[in-house]
DNA sequence: ACAAATCTGTTGTACATACAACGAAACGAG
DNA sequence: CTCGTTTCGTTGTATGTACAACAGATTTGT
């Protein structure tokens, strides 16, 4: 278990709840914990969702089909990171897409039900699980709307501009954690335009860059 | 209180909450009823926001400045909806946004403490209360998803049958709550290329449409 | 019924981007 | 070091879109 606990700790579900505290938890919460193979299927879409998940070892995808029968990968999920929660707070009862084991993992379930009805023994941190599941769906809900504000833009540079503001907390020297087929993917532009674009906002004077750094002038 | 229940029992906050049920929990909550006049300011960026309102009379809009001190406004909250949650939940203690009354309007306003946390007295709907403020949030966060994939289409032709195939549930034929003007700051398209392209995909045979009635071939 | 205002569809032009193809640089493994 | 692989930047072309300007249709107010 505290092995476990090790994994999940960095996970904001968990903040403000030490290992002493998760002991107690881990007892109301029904978990259980399953083991799954390369390219496994999780989750397939319209399996019934009454739970979310925390991969403790190797990571999934999340992908999504389409009518017309081909998939769109739309997340990957790392060590320690969780998936679900949003279907389960929404009360989404079949799940609108297939989560597959992209390598030999292992998934950590938890009760949705149990997770956020506080419960008879009425422990002291389930109530800080609920503060916190709630405040991972407002901060996704936050990250979504920038992402909207930046692919409402007209045209890649003030894409690549309102990237930046968000990018840069204060300082007008950063790094960004994607390569320039990540970051194009993100903005929802065509990677060797997006390059023509930044070369050209150089020259324009706009900005300085060197691989992943960047500073706004 | 009747008439203010009357007005809130519409909101999925309340959902499965009677006017017994709310009365007990009214007084749990802190709530405050203030009056504004038009473009009068409800909320200015930077303020200390512990609270989400709920539009009883009027309306209200988002704005957003940027720093190069143009504004954007983002949404128009109507009599009956809730704003100020998703800050609320995510636990950010100042508000990034201004909120003004566009015309004469007035706000219920709850102590969001007091929404997540279980009440002393253990209101039974209390729990209620906070599974479905966390449904809302979720809620949100599929409907941003949903706009972000329509706004990830690489051209307008694309990001109408996206948008058509949301709309759409499940019967070909529908109706667009949007006239053209916002369904084209909706996709972030010109309102004449997202005409000429409804106009191309109806002599292709794709969709047969007149004003806001729909139908997908 | 009329005028004014709003909404909708059309067209031509200028501009921005996707796409494909390529070369250079950076990186890793043997 | 060398080869293969990945990442990055550049260019030309074809395509799609924004923009502006306009005309027809619809709605609203009086």
């Amino acid at each position: 278990m505290k092995e476990i606990f090790d994994i999940i700790k960095g996970n904001m579900l968990f903040e403000n709840i030490g290992y002493t505290d998760f002991s107690s938890l881990y007892s109301c919460l029904s978990c259980r914990v399953q083991k799954f193979e390369k390219k496994e299927a999780i989750v397939l879409a319209g399996d019934a969702i009454d739970f979310v998940g925390i991969v403790l070892e190797g990571s999934v995808q999340i992908i999504k089909e389409t009518m017309d029968g081909d998939t769109m990968m739309i997340a990957e999920i790392l060590a320690g990171e969780m998936f679900g929660e949003t279907f389960a707070c929404a009360s989404i009862s079949h799940s609108p897409v297939t989560v597959v084991a992209s390598e030999k993992s292992s998934i950590l379930f938890f009760d949705f039900r149990k997770i956020i009805s506080v419960c008879k023994s009425s422990c002291v941190f389930h109530n800080r699980l609920i503060e916190n599941m709630l405040k991972i769906v407002a901060r996704k809900n936050l990250f979504l709307n920038q992402k909207i504000e930046i692919l409402s833009k007209k045209n890649i540079r003030e894409k690549l501009l309102c990237f930046f503001e968000y990018e840069r907390k204060g300082s007008p020297k950063f790094t960004v954690a994607y390569n320039r087929e990540e970051l194009a993917a993100y903005i929802a532009a065509d990677r060797s335009a997006m390059c023509a674009e930044l070369s050209r906002m150089q020259r324009d004077g706009l900005i300085k860059y060197h691989k992943n750094f960047f500073e706004l002038l």
